[in-house]
RNA sequence: CGCGGGGUAGAGCAGUCUGGUAGCUCGUCGGGCUCAUAACCCGAAGGUCGGAGGUUCAAAUCCUUCCCCCGCAACCA
């Protein structure tokens, strides 16, 4: 029976880079679409970057961007990640899309037609130089319990006691320095109590949760007398994200519009390709599958299917959840070269590696998953190379072509053809771990059979060709199988198999009927063994030592000292902190830019400055903040008055212009 | 008793629901083979299944209790 399957991964936020902790889920995910797709059913794999919230706008304000150069430089780096570890998307789209904004409105008029929507104030820390409140991650301060310095937020991982981030001792904010006050604002909150009734029935009902995680789940938020709390899903601007349509200058928190981005993306990928979306998410009998980390359960186990229920869309058939990545049995570690990223990994190793590596380990449940580098190694050579591979490779080198009839084999290929069912149950709980053992237990059975049947005795005594030929016809027809299971994981060594006997390997019933009478094409090398000093550069390549390295100081001439002065004479310059509002190319001029800056309260200036060689380009000097010298004399030059002068380091053409630190404002005093 | 997960040979795991003489892979040791990417095959050593108690003819598996390890997630992507 044909399924009509949408598939998700979690949607990976912008502002970093993939790394081999979020491969657990991609790799999984692959793996269960590739899978599906085997069976025969249509599956569509949907997924996309999640771009909105208050991280995006800092990290967009810090580097002086709009947010959409941001999104479209980290959506161009992990779709390349992913592509290039074998990862196919149906689609992949973005969070801050028309299909995405439509989609939550609609979520919205919903909750609010339901009643299920509540406003109130909250009071919370709020940064007056960034102008922004602050989430509990961008405070830092002293633990007001043991006295640690350098906390987050809202609890202490010295002392692990918790507070609130009004108790933090000394709070600073991370985005600007400032001392964070307290102010108070409106928030809107969707009463999830309301769908209290809805959630137990959902998560108690067999099938969409783990046995384990549906436990979790009661016993954590849906405990019997305690109500489970307001969902605050409002953000007072500025915020970058979506507006509330009923409540302007309020923006959707970022949570509450990721998920919907499942929605959006399946709408872009329907309308690109002529479907209709709704086909996947109203009525029907698609199923939807999310795979995420444990995380963001709650997440996917109550705020999305109370909304999806409160809308009236399908919700989820299931929600798999797997563990985190450790590595050599501690958390990832940037000083410790363990924080690795998928492009690190790609620059140093195989692909194909990592996707059997995780597969092997993975067993469908929360468990965390622990990358040992050492077994990594033993795994991949052991089981690729030594078991699967080598079947391959020790056997179809003898003869030109299998036989035209399925020799006796003493029941080996209807023995593994009949583990198809075993196997493919363990694929679909996502219990890859399971698949691979009966998978390696098919593999050792066929390496059984070469030795017993010693082909390359036969091939000496040319009166035994025929046995010889029967040999490797099984040997090669139990690689293949083997192949087949290996498929989603393994998509290449399937490719490669299915070139050399002669028939591709598209369906899971391939490994049901052996091959016959084909040529054997030339054998390649399927795979190689891991490089253990490639997997030291690896690391090394990814450690971020824990002090910073050694100033290189240049060995070029400098300018020579001027004489010197007095203090009074220093005071006399006043240098100040300037923001450049506005820079225009001065086409009459051979050197000259023109400025437009503000010094904050002392106004605004129009300056012209002698850096046109060093930039060209006028447009990323706005944005920017610059040192000018403020009290110099107004000079009338012919293209206008210039009313100050800016510091730069060097001469042009190789002028360096001087940014403060973070924090420092249009119109501070240099001292 | 906060919640969830876990403790089985040197390492990583299966077996626990449905009780019946402890199994797999890697590693180690010995042997074989020489087709293959130092591969593959055979054999051996190595575990009182975290501790204690209980139920039973029989417990890794069921019950009680204790100890240890890993995570913890609703103003945080």
């Amino acid at each position: 029976m044909t399924r009509r399957i949408l598939v998700t991964s979690a949607l990976p936020y912008v502002n970093g880079h993939i790394h081999i902790g979020h491969m657990v889920e991609y790799l999984q995910t692959d793996i269960f679409v590739r899978f599906l797709r085997m069976q025969g059913h249509e599956v569509a794999y949907i997924c996309a970057d999640d771009v909105h919230g208050t991280a995006t706008m800092i990290a967009a304000r810090n580097r002086g961007v709009p947010e959409s150069t941001i999104i479209s430089e980290m959506a161009a780096a992990h779709q390349q990640d992913f592509a290039d570890f074998g990862i196919r998307f149906d689609h992949y789209g973005s969070t801050d899309s028309a299909s995405n904004r439509e989609s939550v409105h609609a979520i919205w008029a919903a909750l609010r037609a339901g009643g299920h929507v509540v406003s109130r104030d909250v009071t919370q820390l709020y940064d007056p130089k960034a102008g922004t409140f602050l989430a509990d991650r961008f405070v830092k301060g002293t633990c007001p319990k043991c006295g640690a310095l350098d906390q987050y937020g809202d609890s202490c991982d010295k002392c692990s006691s918790t507070f609130s981030p009004t108790e933090l001792k000394d709070a600073v904010s991370t985005l600007s320095g400032a001392k964070p006050e307290l102010r108070s604002a409106t928030h809107h909150f969707v009463q999830l109590e309301h769908f209290r009734a809805f959630l137990e029935q959902w998560v108690g009902e067999t099938g969409h949760l783990h046995p384990d995680m549906a436990k979790w789940v009661k016993n954590t938020f849906l405990r019997e007398g305690e109500p489970l709390r307001d969902w605050d899903v409002s953000r007072p601007a500025p915020y970058f994200g979506f507006e509330i349509p009923d409540a302007p200058g309020h923006f959707f928190y970022v949570w509450l519009d990721a998920p919907v981005g499942y929605v959006a993306s399946t709408r872009d990928w329907c309308a690109a390709t002529g479907q209709d979306w709704t086909s996947w998410w109203q009525g029907g009998k698609a199923e939807i599958h999310h795979v995420i980390g444990k995380d963001i359960a709650y997440f996917h186990t109550l705020f999305w299917p109370a909304n999806l229920h409160a809308v009236g869309w399908n919700l989820p058939t299931k929600v798999h959840i797997h563990g985190f990545l450790t590595v050599n049995g501690e958390k990832m570690s940037k000083s410790k070269g363990t924080f690795v990223r998928a492009r690190t990994y790609l620059d140093h190793l195989e692909a194909p590696w990592l996707r059997y590596y995780y597969a092997a380990k993975l067993n469908g449940t929360a468990e965390d998953l622990d990358m040992n580098l050492t077994e990594f190694k033993e795994k991949v050579d052991s089981d690729l190379v030594g078991k699967v591979v080598n079947l391959a490779s020790r056997t179809a080198r003898f003869v030109p072509r299998l036989t035209d009839s399925y020799p006796d084999d003493g029941g080996l290929f209807v023995r593994a053809a009949a583990d198809a069912g075993a196997i493919a149950e363990a694929y679909e709980r996502l219990d890859t771990a399971a698949a691979m053992r009966l998978v390696m237990a098919a593999a050792d059975r066929a390496n059984e059979y070469v030795a017993r049947t010693e082909p390359w005795a036969l091939k000496k005594d040319p009166a035994k060709a025929d046995e010889l030929a029967r040999a490797c016809t099984v040997a090669l027809n139990l690689f293949r199988q083997i192949c087949v299971y290996l498929a989603p994981v393994l998509p290449q060594v399937a490719a490669e198999a299915g070139r050399l006997l002669g028939a591709p390997i598209t369906a899971w019933s391939d490994a049901q009927r052996p091959v016959t009478g084909n040529a054997i094409a030339a054998y390649q090398n399927l795979m190689g063994r891991v490089d253990p000093e490639k997997l030291q550069a690896m690391i090394a390549a990814s450690t971020i030592a824990d002090k910073a390295p050694a100033p290189v100081v240049s060995a070029a001439p400098a300018e020579a000292l001027a004489g010197t002065i007095a203090f009074d004479d220093f005071a006399k310059v006043d240098l100040r902190v300037a923001l450049v509002l506005a820079a225009e190319d001065v086409p009459k001029a051979k050197k000259i830019v023109k400025l437009r800056v503000s010094l904050g309260s002392l106004g605004e200036r129009t300056i012209f400055a002698g850096i046109k060689a060093a930039f060209p380009d006028v447009a990323p000097l706005v944005g920017r903040k610059i040192v000018v010298v403020a009290n110099l004399a107004p000079r009338q030059m012919s293209f206008g008055l210039s009313e100050g002068m800016v510091i730069a380091a060097g001469e042009s053409p190789n002028a360096f212009l001087l940014s403060p630190d973070n924090g420092a404002e249009p119109g501070m005093r240099l001292h």
